[in-house]
DNA sequence: ACAATTAATAGAATCTGTTCTACTTTTCGA
DNA sequence: TCGAAAAGTAGAACAGATTCTATTAATTGT
């Protein structure tokens, strides 16, 4: 019943109701239906005025969420202020939670780019990745409405959700001394994951005004000892 | 603005939309909370018809959402099969994720009875600790939909959500012995507080069909050895 | 018992995410 | 260059949560 329209994005969230049909979704039977286009990899590129578009968009969706919250993000709004028709609004993104993943993905870049130019220095792998994990938390909380929106949204997401997994990769390669994750062993990764779930649910209190920073940079620190001592040392197995 | 009804439960949601009220939610201190300092102190206690009228709501509610998720528990259908007004519905429980809440609150409620009657005879902390964690796990995985809905819901509830501490005070009482939120150190809170996030998480990623049965018994091993070692002040655990 | 206050009810109305329709403009291969 | 398919557009339509209104029971203080 669900009929996704024809997705420009490539990994769409559309919640799996039902049939979480594979990327390019069934066309609806009304309109040109064509067989899905095999790949839109055919031109394999979105036209300039695409990227434009898109680009728009995600900047007026992070514009509205960065006062209001999520609820300011209203669809109808956020076409408006990219200057784009609701419907194509939803041909780009099918649900406003993949809006939201795609702001996400800007913000984790911005994360990326800055422990590139400056990793961090501490020591032990504990202390880099609280390092990073503060770095990441200073940042987001500079816009609260944002990251409440969305943190909460990616926890909700029902599909892959580059968040979790890129923080605990992230956390990976600064913990452990250029350990990525293939040389990493599953416990590495089970660790990193962890931390980076508690990471999380800090922020989370932390936006529901329950934790200082302080409370926040403690627990983290708690957490980060015991989950990553003998990080390096002990392959354990 | 504003004007929440004259709310019967002690601590309604309400999305904090502009400025978010003082949000008298502070109760938490186990059910009943008398006071609150607000109005509802007139009377103090609901009629029996009222707590029937919760009852049947609650009950309700659980049973839609056990099939179909929170999509299938719509406020409408909750209220009519409740037997109640849909204005009666919001006066009980101002938002949907109230009643959420108070749904949850009851599969906890369940998981405590069953601790009660059978401890975990694990012999270190960590053991019991995860002993509890894959009993609730089994126990939610049970009503997969139902899970799936609460614990979403629960996550991104704006305020206070009785789940998070409930389940750490839990693991604080089987991994400490005999500790409560009294008696335990900061440090202590923190931890069984990080395992329960880890939990949490693991549980997301099992209902999105990320995690076997097995996989998030092994994460959640895992984390509690690290963070439960030498949890009552006996090194080398 | 009786007026005032509070709780409930039915149902309309509002708000916002999502879908649908009918049409116009671009893009692109032949 | 021509024409079909894809992409865009405007705006109506639909769905479900939440709010509002008018009206009818209950409850309670005196």
């Amino acid at each position: 019943m669900r009929t996704p329209h024809a997705t420009i994005e490539a990994a769409p969230t559309s919640r799996a109701t039902g049939t979480s049909a594979p990327s390019t979704a069934g066309p609806s039977t009304g309109k040109g239906a064509p067989g899905v286009a095999s790949e839109p990899a055919s031109t394999g590129v979105r036209t300039r005025s695409q990227h434009q578009r898109r680009k728009r968009i995600v900047q007026a969706a992070a514009a509205l969420a960065s006062r209001g919250g999520v609820e300011a993000m209203q669809m109808r709004t956020v076409a408006e202020r990219a200057g784009v028709a609701l419907g194509t609004l939803y041909r780009y993104f099918p649900s406003k939670m993949d809006l939201v993943v795609a702001v996400v993905g800007e913000e984790i870049d911005l994360l990326e780019n800055s422990i590139e130019r400056r990793p961090p220095s501490a020591v032990t792998p504990s202390g880099r990745a609280v390092d990073v994990l503060m770095r990441a938390t200073r940042g987001l909380m500079r816009e609260p409405e944002l990251a409440d929106a969305l943190i909460r949204s990616l926890i909700m997401a029902e599909v892959e959700t580059p968040f979790g997994d890129r923080m605990a990769g992230l956390l990976l390669r600064v913990a452990g001394d250029g350990l990525t994750a293939e040389t990493a062993t599953e416990e590495q990764f089970a660790l990193t994951g962890s931390l980076s779930s508690v990471w999380v649910h800090e922020l989370l209190e932390m936006l529901r005004g329950r934790r200082t920073h302080e409370q926040v940079q403690r627990r983290v620190e708690i957490a980060a000892a015991r989950l990553l001592a003998d990080f390096t040392a002990t392959p354990s197995a």
